[in-house]
DNA sequence: GTAATTCAATGACCGCGGTCATTATATCAT
DNA sequence: ATGATATAATGACCGCGGTCATTGAATTAC
């Protein structure tokens, strides 16, 4: 009968998955990963637990779904930041800002414990073919354009990639926080990420006094 | 009876946990970590359940005391291959090749799967007070003693203690390791570690020509 | 229109890690 | 010796993530 309003087969599908998606979103937020099992997401969503299954992995990876959206959302804001920063800011100290703006906003938006689930999930399964650590795109286009330009300002040496050194970076960044994670609340990430970006940034070769302007 | 050879209440605790101990790390030899279960390791240990969790935190903790324990072990060679460098080595050097020594023992003799499930269950669980990423001592050590030595021989900067900066080593020499697991097969450890550390050494900041002697 | 096909949906079921009230026994106090 | 205390040992039990043979309803083929 419903010839006209009627969903097709994958509309509605969509839509399951969305009630599942949506239902996971609302009871996490209430009250937390640990304390939400499938059961409770299925039984909110109206459908039976194998659904969950059709449509989702696994309860894993529908969470570092969930935190690496709110991750990527997050970062965005780091381009604002990185705009309100005096344009002629040499490179170096632009990325450091940046290093300690991303230090704050994970110390107190996201959390040690999101953090500690997104990096066990990620390398707790080897299912993806490279679907893990995309979260952190955009946080590598930023990394790459300040790198850009201070290679071309000659503040950074030219025989290494602007790719290269973002991703350097970005795995430096990663290991700080892996670090941070793993020993809490026994470091401050903060001055951790800062203390370890200057040293990416200056090496731990002496320096020859006579190199300063 | 027995009033000689009667051993007390410690002992047969310590025997009892030790069966368990040995009877998990045949299984898991033979069969790998997941293929072995609690009851398993239980069932050829000959006691019941209940007394694994007498004995141990939980299937995890003792896996990750199994991998470390092995860890440990394997770095004890590290500093053999120290000492068979030349003895005039520069600091750099004796750096870069102990790291990529390391890169070939952990691709070829440990292994990613065993490093993954070391790093999953260090970031996985909030127990310890200290007693996680306790494997990397022995390394932390002989990073210091190079550290060291490039600080006294004024080839490292002088600026910073040994101790701080084989502490950042270690952090990034296990986000090197975090990052190849994660994404392994895409990215070779011995390259990734290599260009890493060459980073860590000298700094991304230009350096003045007239700088070299 | 009808049969064949496809695939979302189902929920009983399973495996496994982990728990806990209870029991057994070595040690200690008197 | 005897009762009190501490703790190792037990195993039935639970919660939860995940599976799979079966069902049901669109979609396609004829």
């Amino acid at each position: 009968m419903q010839r006209k309003a009627g969903p097709n087969r994958k509309e509605k599908a969509a839509q399951t998955r969305n009630r599942i998606y949506e239902s996971a979103k609302q009871l996490f937020y209430e009250q937390g990963f640990e304390r939400v099992n499938v059961d409770d997401i299925v039984k909110r969503a109206g459908v039976a637990k194998g659904s969950f299954y059709v449509h989702f992995e696994s309860k894993d990876s529908l969470i570092a779904m969930l935190i690496s959206e709110y991750v990527k959302k997050i970062d965005a804001g780091y381009k604002t930041f990185l705009e309100s920063l005096p344009s002629g800011m040499p490179p170096d100290e632009a990325l450091l800002s940046l290093v300690g703006r991303i230090a704050d906003v994970i110390g107190e938006s996201i959390g040690r414990e999101h953090m500690r689930i997104l990096y066990r999930i990620q390398i707790g399964t080897d299912i993806p073919g490279g679907a893990a650590i995309d979260y952190s795109r955009e946080l590598y286009k930023l990394f790459f354009d300040i790198i850009d330009s201070g290679i071309s300002r000659r503040i950074f040496r030219s025989d290494l990639s602007a790719a290269e050194i973002a991703k350097h970076f970005i795995m430096a960044y990663r290991g700080v926080v892996y670090e941070w994670c793993a020993r809490y609340p026994e470091v401050d990430l903060k001055e951790l990420s800062l203390r370890h970006f200057q040293l990416l940034l200056t090496g731990i070769k002496a320096d020859d006094p006579a190199n300063h302007a």
